[in-house]
RNA sequence: GGGCCUGUGGGUUAGUCUGGUCUAUGCUUGUUCGUUUGGGACGAACAGACUCUGGUUCAAAUCCAGGCAGGCCCA
């Protein structure tokens, strides 16, 4: 049979990224679909693991940048949202009283979260008189709870954290990772004295991003989104896309300047130097599983995952071959685990009883980096045959063990980087004028300074849509793709998932 | 938001149009035993299913209605 191979491994080729991606999630033991509601799989032991790497990263990161972790409950009473309803009504119609009409989109949506989320409306027998939502987000959660935390500027800045589960009634197909109802999510939120601390803050959580995508070996785009995708509320919102295989971009996580805006509506003050109320400044930033998604569609490939060594839930897997001809073989093993681990690599002996071809692609599929073999021909040279899954095999010396993974792995994380740019590379190209063909798979970058009603036009013309301005303007003017004036603005057009 | 389609063991699949031959087919997986073990081994035995509720009928996996779940396409 021609296709025996593959049939058996069930993994179709990833150029078909849309069978590919769900195939894989399976597949490979991250999650089961199998729980009969939709949009909320079941995480699968491998496949949380590889969850709690990622989140351990971002905990480093909070460590590092000074946030401190809390946990706010699950359930908010329905009356809370009126304050955000109000602001957000208010902001509306601030934006409508202060910009030309013409220039404002007619589509926008009812802000707010209220259609998409999911109500507790009865306790045991009883309708209770005030319902309940699972969170969306926390923001009306926490900030009902911040006032009573903040009394002076000693307190500022408040810088917190928590990664829990949000819920959102998504109507739309959901994707495991990349679009569910219960959602992993990470959530920083600060307050600070000033419009210019909390743009601080902003910087700080850009950074954070960017250094998080570095060691996940995504490739991304940072756009400060239009006004009409601004998040709720948000006096600005940074958006960081991630560029999946099949040139659709997935937002990964977002970040938000609030000012006082949101301060104003749960009455968020603090005394200054002088006694004086003043209203805090605010940010937030959010990140959730789709990071995962990322990891998997990015680097995987047609044989299966890859994981980058940072956020591989097994780095090193380390397989006994033909150890019945020599028990010198298992015991190596154990020695050569146990240097491992206490070094601090994850690690893990296949010593199943099955045939060693099957064990390959079973780590194969489930993308773990580096693959230690060790036999009786190994025992006697004093090597242990390596081989990386992004490609190449060679001995490497026992008696040095600890550096020579560490080389292996990172040989394969700049593998992985390469492999990163080169995509990012190949899927951005410049579009000089509307009378381009737009191709499938590509992102567009351009030079705008359009005004919403141009944008719109932008987006019908193109049938994709505007990212922002990007974090890194154009060093030179160049003219806009529109009215020809010209600009340094950078943005971005693309299908976004 | 609009439209189309689907639901059979753990996975996949035959059977549905045209009701009876279906106490339901093949492959795979799982368990046990034996032989094997440096890139997917083989033999034997066993286990395991018609999405739910209602209707039509002498008779429903099959036809009808609804629910639930899933998939695809378009805004």
């Amino acid at each position: 049979m021609a296709n025996h191979d593959k049939a058996k491994r069930g993994i179709p080729p990833k150029e078909d990224f849309n069978a590919w991606y769900p195939a894989i999630v399976e597949i490979a033991d991250l999650v089961d679909k199998r729980y009969p509601i939709k949009g909320m799989d079941v995480w699968r032991p491998y496949g949380w693991k590889a969850m709690r790497c990622i989140d351990n990263l971002t905990h480093q990161e909070m460590e590092r940048t000074d946030h401190e972790e809390v946990r706010f409950p699950l359930l908010i009473p329905e009356d809370l949202l009126e304050k955000e309803n109000r602001l957000v009504a208010l902001l509306k119609r601030a934006r409508e009283e202060g910009v030309d009409p013409s220039e404002l989109r007619m589509d926008e949506d009812e802000a707010g979260f209220k259609k998409e989320v999911y109500w507790v409306r009865n306790a045991g027998e009883n309708d209770l008189d005030v319902p309940m939502f699972l969170r969306p987000t926390s923001e009306t959660a926490m900030y009902t709870m911040f006032p009573l935390w903040v009394r002076t500027h000693a307190d500022l800045p408040l810088k917190t954290y928590q990664i829990v589960n949000t819920f959102r009634y998504e109507t739309k197909q959901t994707r495991s990772f990349i679009r569910v109802r219960e959602i992993h999510f990470f959530e920083a939120h600060t307050a600070h004295v000033d419009e210019e601390c909390a743009t601080r803050q902003i910087e700080e959580d850009l950074e954070i991003v960017s250094r998080l995508m570095e060691m996940m070996k995504l490739p991304f785009i940072m756009s400060k989104r239009p006004v009409w995708d601004t998040f709720p509320g948000a006096w600005y919102t940074i958006g960081i896309d991630v560029i999946m295989p099949n040139g659709r971009t997935l937002q990964v996580a977002s970040v938000h300047h609030y000012k006082d805006q949101w301060a104003r509506a749960f009455d968020l003050k603090y005394a200054d130097e002088n006694g004086e109320h003043q209203y805090c400044h605010q940010t937030t930033y959010g990140m959730s599983e789709r990071l995962l998604g990322a990891v998997v569609g990015i680097h995987g490939d047609d044989n299966g995952l890859i994981f980058p060594p940072l956020v591989a839930p097994i780095q090193v897997v380390i397989m006994p071959v033909a150890a019945h001809k020599n028990p010198l073989v298992n015991e190596t093993v154990e020695t050569v685990s146990q240097i491992l681990r206490e070094s601090g690599f994850r690690i893990k002996i296949d010593n199943r009883d099955l045939r060693p071809g099957q064990k390959y692609w079973d780590w194969e599929i489930k993308g773990v980096p580096l693959r230690l073999e060790i036999g009786p021909r190994d025992v006697e040279n004093g090597n242990a045959f390596a081989a990386r899954r992004t490609g190449g095999k060679e001995p490497i010396p026992l008696d040095d063990i600890t550096n020579q993974v560490r080389k292996q792995l990172d040989i394969v994380e700049n593998e992985l980087s390469n492999r990163s740019s080169e995509h990012l590379d190949g899927c951005v190209i410049q579009l000089m004028s509307l009378d381009t063909e737009i191709q499938e798979g590509q992102i567009y970058e351009i030079a705008f300074d359009g005004t919403d009603a141009d944008a719109e036009v932008l987006e019908k013309t193109t049938g994709l849509v505007i990212l922002g301005d990007s974090i890194t303007p154009f060093d030179n003017e160049q003219p806009c793709i529109i009215s020809g004036k010209m600009t340094t603005r950078r943005q971005h057009l693309a299908r976004m998932y």
